[in-house]
RNA sequence: GGCCCCAUAGUCUAGCGGUCUAGGACGUCGCCCUCUCACGGCGAAAACAAGGGUUCAAGUCCCUUUGGGGUCACCA
């Protein structure tokens, strides 16, 4: 019955590289190892960077640096290899190809030679008339297969489309939540191979987790809706179904799923913002999972050693700043003096952070007593702006809209690759253009959000050495502040 | 809106039919410790969403309602 019993506990996490690091991956990747360590299995770290338009350069090699930072390793990826590999999705483009023209075969797929601008039409016409079902209509499926197969030949841009059953049910076995089943008249036909010839999160997954012998999915909540889509594939290639375990989505102050609008997101921040590593895994690991007594601060390795999936808990929980924050004064207060020295070195005290503020103070210190007070704001998290309260303004704009130019400052560089003093003078000028704020004014009130002083080393070398995790929490508790005075 | 998931204090949770006048933790408040602050200690307020069943017995099982969330892309 069980669909693991048989074969060798492997289990994966799949990121996306499309941004920073996220919490959410951490948590999800925690999951995954705890369970593989304890079953003995294996844990696998594999890319999913199939969308070339939101893949970003950077974004990789972050994922692995913030994961190794909290304290979670892979026995398998694409920086560590393995005997499954290759991990990256944007080198197995053949595999998904060849697994398409399978499906093409046995009459399980079909070519769509639909435009966007129809699919946009069909989609514009179900909502008008509010159809209770949205999605693809079905419109080349009847299409002659040889006919199909000419005009791909002859080049005709197309995507890959799953032949779902037009009757019955599909039925999902969530070891969390017991039979989850969904009408299949609820599910579409999904896009497998994309025009441009990459495949869709759907069978690039379903191909990878079967050929790398995956066979516990453990991922986020928000999965279970496309989960009978890859049960279906999962039929149409007659291939064996890994056992399904959905967790609770993390969520924000408000309940919804968290997002980098309402909650740092990024482990950058957590790291940056001085949170110790283990005490975020600990956290993380409190978050939909209990120890069974009432511990709440334990190792790793004792929950490797007390896991089990019944005492994990489906309600999405908030996460909560504060009790973190307790939990990491417990992990501080748990380490020697010796050991507190060298996590403060290891952080912004670091030779290699404290290299890159001297440039910024050497000509504004007169004695080196000053450097201390003088930079007290590269080497806080979240500042106190009492004392600049009434100073934090732009002349002739209200609160609420010094507010929201803020929170548009935070969108503008948040869609821009690259963290240096020139993207962000580039950006920060074209912003206060945008708005009709004078630079002298936009770039003093951003002096006060970053510094919370009216003096400080030039602005924007000053918020690339912050970073972009602190600079931008700063941005937003400015926002906050101001919004909650008008 | 359709479908799906979820439901114990503001928050994270324990509870797997009787031992629950519901336990722990964060946060909040009070007291103690104390040269200050912090730590620490002690204590307080604060929850089983509602209504129906099932049962001798329901926070625990079932149904409905309500509420929250997710998802409906050539994004993952």
């Amino acid at each position: 019955m069980s669909p693991s019993a048989d074969r060798p506990v492997r289990v994966r996490i799949a990121p996306s590289p499309t941004g920073d690091p996220h919490v959410g991956t951490a948590y999800i990747a925690l999951f995954n190892l705890v369970f593989a360590r304890q079953q003995g299995g294996t844990f696998v770290l594999r890319i999913e960077d199939t969308d070339q338009s939101r893949a970003r350069a950077d974004s990789e090699q972050m994922i692995y640096d913030a994961l190794r930072w909290v304290g979670l390793s892979w026995d398998e990826g694409p920086d560590v290899g393995g005997p499954f590999g290759p991990y990256r999705q944007s080198e197995r483009k053949d595999i998904y190809r060849q697994h398409a023209d399978l499906l093409l075969a046995r009459g399980e797929a079909y070519r769509c030679f639909c435009t966007a601008d129809r699919l946009a039409q069909v989609r514009a016409e179900q909502q008008a008339r509010k159809a209770s079902f949205l999605g693809y209509d079905r419109h080349c499926r009847g299409l002659d297969r040889a006919e199909a197969d000419r005009r791909s030949a002859e080049g005709e841009v197309h995507v890959v489309r799953l032949a779902a059953p037009l009757d019955g049910k599909v039925v999902v076995e969530d070891r969390l939540r017991g039979t989850v089943e969904f009408d299949v008249h609820q599910i579409d036909d999904q896009v497998l191979l994309k025009s441009d010839g990459m495949p869709t999160y759907h069978l690039a997954n379903v191909v990878d987790d079967h050929l790398m012998e995956i066979t516990h999915v453990i991922r986020a909540e928000e999965w279970i809706s496309s989960t009978p889509k890859h049960v279906l594939l999962y039929k149409a290639f007659g291939w064996q179904e890994p056992a399904w375990h959905h967790m609770p989505l993390l969520r924000n102050v408000d309940k919804s799923k968290i997002s980098k609008r309402k909650n740092p997101v990024s482990i950058n921040y957590y790291r940056d913002a001085g949170f110790l590593p283990h005490a975020l895994l600990n956290f993380l690991a409190l978050m939909g999972w209990s120890f069974g007594d009432d511990r709440e601060k334990f190792t790793l390795d004792e929950m490797v050693g007390a896991f089990s999936w019944d005492k994990v808990s489906l309600g999405g929980p908030v996460f909560d700043l504060d009790k973190l924050t307790w939990l990491n004064e417990k992990y501080v207060h748990d380490l020697s003096y010796e050991q507190l020295v060298d996590a403060l070195l290891g952080w912004r005290l670091s030779r290699q952070h404290l290299i890159k503020v001297m440039p910024l103070v050497r000509e504004r210190i007169k004695r080196l007593d000053e450097f201390v007070p003088l930079t007290e704001y590269f080497f806080s998290g979240d500042l106190d702006y009492t004392a600049v309260a009434g100073e934090l303004s732009v002349p002739d704009v209200a609160p609420a809209g010094v507010a929201q130019g803020l929170l548009a400052l935070v969108e503008k560089l948040e869609a821009r690759e690259g963290w240096d003093a020139k993207v962000l003078e580039e950006e920060g000028r074209a912003w206060a253009t945008e708005l009709g704020w004078k630079t002298k004014h936009a770039f003093m009130l951003l002096r006060l959000v970053v510094t919370a002083r009216k003096a400080s080393p030039p602005l924007f070398d000053t918020m690339a050495v912050l970073g972009k995790e602190v600079t931008r929490r700063r941005l937003r508790q400015a926002a906050e502040l101001l919004a909650r005075k008008a």
